[in-house]
RNA sequence: GGAGAAAUGGCAGAGUGGUCGAAUGCGGCAGUCUUGAAAACUGUUGAGGGUCACACCUCCGGGGGUUCGAAUCCCUCUUUCUCCGCCA
């Protein structure tokens, strides 16, 4: 969430900025002012009273000390009218302040200069392309096909044994995702990354923290029983461990991978698109998360690009990169560039890695902060981004690499696989 | 699941009703010394709100209560530890 001083000073700045979100955000910011305004108005006359309790209570401490406990006792009884107007008071500001954290809540973060203005995916800019499309011979076929030809993956099963969204690996295509995850990681590792090994699943502050809640509550499993959510992705276990932390400006910045299954319940999603490997309700993920200092965290953004780009190049898929518009961008980054690999035998570019810079919107709600060179406590930069989600790999290898032969397997992941070839 | 103990500043750890936002140690920062560093010594150092700056207010795991007054007493929740049971 966004900080109420930051808003104060930049009022009109802030809702230009998030006009660009297709968002008129002048009544919300007005109202958090006004809220604001309140609450320190508040504030300061509980202040006031309980200054004046205080007091009143030191003295009848020293009266005590001192023999005179009828002059004590009558002082007590004007300290009942005081609590009265504290409670008051308290119940007000409570209120006062719960509404407007409530508010803040509702605000998405203000995007980056190099967001453009677009109401869709459509609008999305692309920044980059490189690799050429693989030209496939003439009974080339989707990778739902070609799963089945060599029975690698059995989406039946899974039907039967949970429901749609959730396929079977099988024999070679669950060692070529475990290749791939082995190969992730070792990237990573290699790029500085420290691998952790997460919870799957995640409590209420948790979810609050990285902004997965209140407000999109729906697109996770809840287990009701116990309060807690299945992780959507790695990102919610693994920015929160630094929640209400406070680092040394020395300990930054702060550089993990991890590998986890990701849970999505996709509510109204249906249709074409969901083919498949497309868009599934488990999938597995390997992720990169930095805390920055607020000076690199651009830096480190281009870093994260560069390095996505190396594991892509590597695997020998053509891909793209793109800079989300106002509308596409979500609601807590500044900055997000998807990438999308080319599957050439559905003809369609697949999202495979999402890479943001959330600057303070994250940290703030994580109270994520560093003691800064002049001994204050500053709120950290928190990113993220995929290193890389594997279904969508995995379907644009599976067509990209079919011969009629079978499926070859990219050079990079041999040693991985123990195979070159699936057929 | 049953029984007991505990939760205090960045960390460790004192503190059982007023003089406690809190001893002490470590760590951090500044200085002395040194060519430089280390060591030693000296000083300084919790967080949030509020203010031009002070004042002032809040915070000793979370929530509630007793009291004129709570880190300290009571209730409750959470977590951790020990013992017992169960278990991959």
């Amino acid at each position: 969430m966004l900080q109420v001083p930051f808003i104060r000073e930049n009022k009109d700045a802030v809702v230009a900025r998030l006009a660009i979100r297709n968002l008129d955000a002048k009544p919300l910011i007005e109202e958090v002012l006004v809220l604001d305004e309140k609450r320190r108005s508040i504030q300061a006359e509980l202040d006031g009273v309980l200054a004046e309790s205080n007091k009143i209570s030191k003295d009848i401490g020293a009266l005590y000390k001192s023999g005179k406990a009828d002059e004590a006792n009558a002082l007590k009884t004007k300290t009942g009218e005081l609590k009265e107007q504290s409670k008051t008071l308290g119940d007000l500001l409570n209120e006062t302040a719960d509404a407007l954290t409530q508010l803040l809540y509702k605000i998405p973060n203000v995007p980056n200069e190099k967001v453009p203005a677009g109401n869709s995916d459509a609008d999305n800019v692309e920044t980059f392309r490189e690799g050429d499309f693989p030209i496939l011979h003439e009974n080339a076929k989707p990778h739902w096909e070609l799963v089945k030809d060599y029975n690698i993956i059995d989406f039946e099963l899974g039907n039967k044994i949970t429901g749609a969204g959730f396929p079977v690996y099988i024999g070679k295509g669950a060692r070529l995702q475990r290749a791939l995850i082995a190969y992730f990681l070792d990237k990573n590792t290699k790029a500085g990354y420290t691998e952790y090994q997460l919870p799957h699943l995640i409590n209420e502050a948790s979810g609050i923290g990285t902004g997965q809640l209140p407000d999109k509550e729906g697109q996770m499993y809840h287990v009701t029983e116990d309060n807690l959510y299945l992780i959507p992705t790695a990102e919610v276990p693994g920015t929160n461990l630094f929640r209400d932390t406070l680092l040394n400006e020395s300990d930054l910045p702060i550089t993990i991978t991890g590998y986890t299954p990701c849970f999505r319940r996709e509510a109204g999603s249906y249709g074409a698109h969901v083919r498949g490997l497309n868009r599934l309700h488990q999938f597995d993920k390997v992720e990169i998360i930095r805390v920055e200092h607020p000076e690199n965290s651009y830096k480190a953004l281009d870093g994260m690009v560069a390095h996505i780009q190396g594991i892509l190049k590597e695997l020998e898929l053509p891909y793209r990169i793109l800079t989300l518009c106002g509308g596409d961008v979500t609601f807590a980054s500044a900055l997000t560039y998807d990438f999308e690999v080319f599957s050439t035998a559905q003809e369609k570019w697949l999202e495979v890695s999402s890479v943001s810079n959330f600057e303070t919107f994250q940290a703030n709600r994580l109270k994520l902060r560093f003691k800064n060179s002049d001994g204050k406590n500053e709120l950290a930069h928190t990113l993220n981004g995929s290193s890389l989600a594997l279904p969508r790999i995995l379907a644009s290898i599976l067509e990209n690499y079919q011969t009629p032969e079978g499926i070859k397997v990219p050079k990079v992941l041999v040693p991985y696989c123990g195979f070159e070839m699936i057929n």
